[in-house]
DNA sequence: TATGAATGAGTCTTCATTCAT
DNA sequence: CATGAATGAAGACTCATTCAT
C-alpha cells in the first residue's frame, strides 16, 4: 500500500490531474490517500508543497546516458528515444505540468526545462543517426522541436480528443523528412 | 465602455487568463468590471456560466472555407494553414481554452473540435497539394495529426517557455516527409 | 441595537476582556454580536484588526482641556481628575490593554502612551493646585506616577482581588503627601 | 540538564512568558525541552496542568516573617518592604502571573493572595513604624492598598513601558501622607 | 434594475491528545 | 518509559450566492 507520503502524492497526482490543483481540497486528497486530514501537513506544510513535490519528484529527466543511435537508421533511433522517453512522468503528471504551469512558477520552470532537454536529445540523436542532416542545422532544430512537441503534448491531446498518435509513426515521419 | 454584460466578460477574460478560473473570485471580476457584485448573477446564474459564455461567444472555430491549396506545393499550402489556427480568439481566450479544458466539459469540447478541425484541414490540404500522397492514408493521417499537435502545443507552450517554432519550417518539414 | 461594526466591537470587547484575545474564536464573537461569521471579515480583514480597532477607538485620551485646578486644594483637584479620568475606556478595555500588551505591539504602544499622558496630567494638576510643591520636582513626579498607577491598575486589581480603592481617598492621600 | 519534568517546566516558563499560554503549542514546549511530544502528557495530562504546576511550584509568596519595622521611621520601613515583592519567582514567572491571571483561576488566586499579602504587610509595617497613624484605620488601609497597587502595577508595567518608579520614593511619599 | 451587506458552507491549517511500537 | 506518527475537532478566513432596499 505504500507509506503515507507516497499515498498522499499518489492521491494528489490523480486528483490534481483530474480536477486541477485549485479545485482539489486537501480533505479529498486525505480521503483518497486514506490518511487523516491533518497528517498531510506533517509531510507538506502547505498545500502547494504537494504540487511542488510532485513536480520535483515525479517529473524526472533521466541522466543523459548513451544514446542508442544507429547511423543510417534515424527512424529506429528516434523510435527508441520515443519509447524510452527521458521523461519519467505518468500521463497524469504531464497533464498537471501543463495545467498548473501558468500559475505556479516552479511548475512552469520544470516544463520549460523538460521541453528544452527533449529537444536537445532529439537533435543529438538525429545528428548521430543521420550524419548528412547535420548540414542543415535549422531544419534539424525544427525536427527536434516537433518531435518534443508531439511527445509532450500527445497525452493532453489524447485526453481532449481521444485521438492518439503512434510514436513509431512520428519517428518514422520525422526521420523521413530529413532525407 | 460597453454594456454591463460585456464589461463582465471582458474582466473575466482577463482574470481567468491570468490566474485561472478557480482562483478568480467573482468579487474581483465585479470590481474590475466596475459592476456591483450581485449584478453578475443576474446575467450569469453561476460563476461557471461566465466561463461557458466566454468560450461560446469568444472562441470561434472558423468554417472550413476553401483551402488555398496549390497542387505540387504542399509546403506552401501547409505554411499558409500553419500561419494561424482556425481560431478567432484573443490571446487571453486561447490561454483559457488550454488551461480550463481539462476540467470543464464545454471548454474541452471546444478544444477537441479545434483539434479535429485542424487535422481535417491539414489532411485535406495535403491531399490537394500532393496528390501522390493520397495512396498512403495512414501516413497522411499521422502527418496531419502531427501538424495539429505541433500547432496546438506551440500555442500552449509559447507563453510558458518563450520557445517558438517557425510555422513555415513546420510546414516544409511535414510536406517533405511525405515525399 | 447599533450597527454591525459596533456590535462586533462590543462583543469582542466583552469576550477579549473575559477570556483573552487568543482564546476567543471569531465564531463566538459573531454569535454574541448576532452577525454571521463571515461578516466580521468584511469589517476587519484579520482577527487582530478587531483588537487594534478596539484599542484605537475605545481607549481614547481626551484632549487636554482646561484642567479644573483649584490652587490650595490639591486633593479636590486630583479627585476631579480621577473622576473625569482623561481615559475614555471601559473597565473591560483596561483589562484588554494590560492582558494583550505583551504580545501585540500596537496595544503595548497605546498602554505606554496612556501611562505617560496620565502622569503628565497629574503632575500638571498638582503643579497648579499646590504651587509650593513645584520645588521638589522628583517628589512631584513620583506622586503623579503613583496616581496614574493606582488609577490604571485599580480595575485589574478589583477583578483579581475584589479589593477596591476609592479614588477620592487616593487623591486625598497623594495631596497630603506633598504638603 | 535536569530531569524531564524540570526541562518541560523550564521550557514552558520561557515560552509562556514570551508568547502567552494560548499561543504556545505543546509541540514547541517539547522541542525546546528536548523531549518527545507525547511525553509531556505523561507528566501533565492537560496542557493547562503545565501552567498550574508552574504557578504552584515556581511562585512562592513569602511567609510573613518578622517585619523589620523601625518605629518613627515609616519611610525607611516601607522602603525596605518596597525593595521587593514578597514573591519568589523569576521575571518570567512574574510575567506569566500577570498575563494569565485574568483567565486562569489558579493563577488569579495566586496573584490575589500576593496582593492581599502585600497590603497586610504594608499596613502592619505602617502600624509599627508610625504608631500615631493607627487611629485612622481607613486612611491606613488606603495607604496600604496604594502601596500594593503601585508595586504590582510597576512589576506589570515595567517591561511594557520601561517606566519605573523608585521604590524608596514611593515609600517616602506614602509615609509622608500619613503624617 | 442596481447595490452591496448578509449568509454560511467550505477551505486550509493548527494543535491538543492518543497510542502503537 | 520513550517516541513521534496518527487523529480529528476546531479555528481563521474565503467566497459563491442571495436578498432587502
Amino acid at each position: 500500500m505504500g507509506d503515507v507520503r507516497t499515498r498522499i502524492l499518489d492521491a494528489a497526482e490523480e486528483l490534481f490531474a483530474g480536477s486541477g490543483f485549485e479545485a482539489t481540497p486537501t480533505a479529498v486528497i486525505a480521503k483518497l490517500a486514506k490518511v487523516p486530514k491533518g497528517l498531510i501537513f506533517d509531510y507538506f506544510p502547505h498545500k502547494v508543497d504537494v504540487l511542488v513535490a510532485l513536480v520535483n519528484e515525479r517529473t524526472h529527466i533521466e541522466e543523459a546516458r548513451e544514446i542508442d543511435a544507429v547511423p543510417g537508421d534515424p527512424a529506429g533511433t528516434l523510435a527508441r528515444l520515443a519509447r524510452g522517453l527521458p521523461l519519467r512522468a505518468s500521463p497524469a503528471m504531464r497533464r498537471i505540468l501543463f495545467r498548473e504551469a501558468d500559475t505556479h512558477g516552479s511548475v512552469k520552470e520544470r516544463l520549460g526545462r523538460l521541453n528544452g532537454e527533449l529537444i536537445r536529445r532529439a537533435r543529438f540523436a538525429l545528428e548521430l543517426a543521420q550524419p548528412g542532416a547535420r548540414g542543415d542545422a535549422a531544419r534539424l532544430e525544427v525536427a527536434a522541436a516537433m518531435f518534443a512537441a508531439v511527445l509532450l503534448y500527445q497525452e493532453n491531446l489524447w485526453q481532449l480528443t481521444g485521438h492518439q498518435i503512434d510514436p513509431d509513426a512520428v519517428a518514422e515521419l520525422i526521420a523521413h523528412s530529413l532525407v
